[in-house]
DNA sequence: CCGCCATATCGACATTCATCAATATGGCGG
DNA sequence: CCGCCATATTGATGAATGTCGATATGGCGG
């Protein structure tokens, strides 16, 4: 238990070992602590089903879709896809909203070209 | 040994098991076939030191880089940063060609940017 | 032709991860 | 207040993965 904290700062938020501060030279190598950073938001896109949930979920009415919905596409028990949700929720990727019984996940709102921009410009 | 295979076709090259053939609908979910692929990308780039190692080849002079200038600034062994090096490989993302003794790696033109859109338009 | 050098492959080991069954939590209807 | 329902958490287990040391491959200089 020492997770629980969102990745994709990726704008503010600089929790470097490295005195020297951070805005990329921009066209120079990632450090260590930056590539580790994207890393972990790529680690979270690194599985069939999390990204076939990012996709339903995108695609639901409204943006949004609620777990029982989300079961039975990908053919895994419920508690697997909880798991694979929190995974993207501690990525930055999704938002979790409870309503009443149900939970309702939706994408952050431009966290997807976040990532993009991410991968762009290496 | 059954790997070898390039990922991303993401542009031509459907294998897939479903017949009814596969340009995405645009806008509706992805299949398992689709999510598979996409996955065995970010995959490649789910490791901190595969994602040091495309930024150094990237922003090594001429765009390329040649291993032995590869295994100092990552602190890892010359087997391991070879076996990193042939990930991103068969997922499309380097390119190897060998110049006599020294094996020189490039970032395939356009790779990252169609990760990007992989993305971004999930 | 022999040995050095850069790179790739192999085998092994420790760690991480995806998945499930079982259980806990917490709201809503009766 | 009791039990049902949707969701989250826990524990266990098998598979995948990152790393290393040792070894194989293959070109180049002497």
């Amino acid at each position: 238990m020492v997770s629980m904290t969102a990745v994709l700062p990726l704008t503010s938020s600089v929790t470097e070992t490295d005195p020297s501060c951070c805005p990329p030279p921009a066209g120079a190598a990632l450090g260590a602590e930056e590539a580790k950073q994207a890393a972990l938001v790529f680690k979270a896109l690194a599985d069939p089903n999390r990204v076939r949930l990012l996709s339903l979920v995108k695609a639901g009415e409204a943006g949004e879709r609620c777990v029982c919905d989300l079961t039975e596409p990908l053919s895994l028990g419920q508690p697997t896809v909880s798991h694979h949700l929190k995974i993207l929720v501690d990525a930055g990727l999704l938002h979790r909203e409870k309503r009443g019984t149900w939970a309702y996940y939706s994408v952050v709102p431009g966290a997807l070209e976040r990532v993009a921009g991410l991968v762009a410009d290496l």
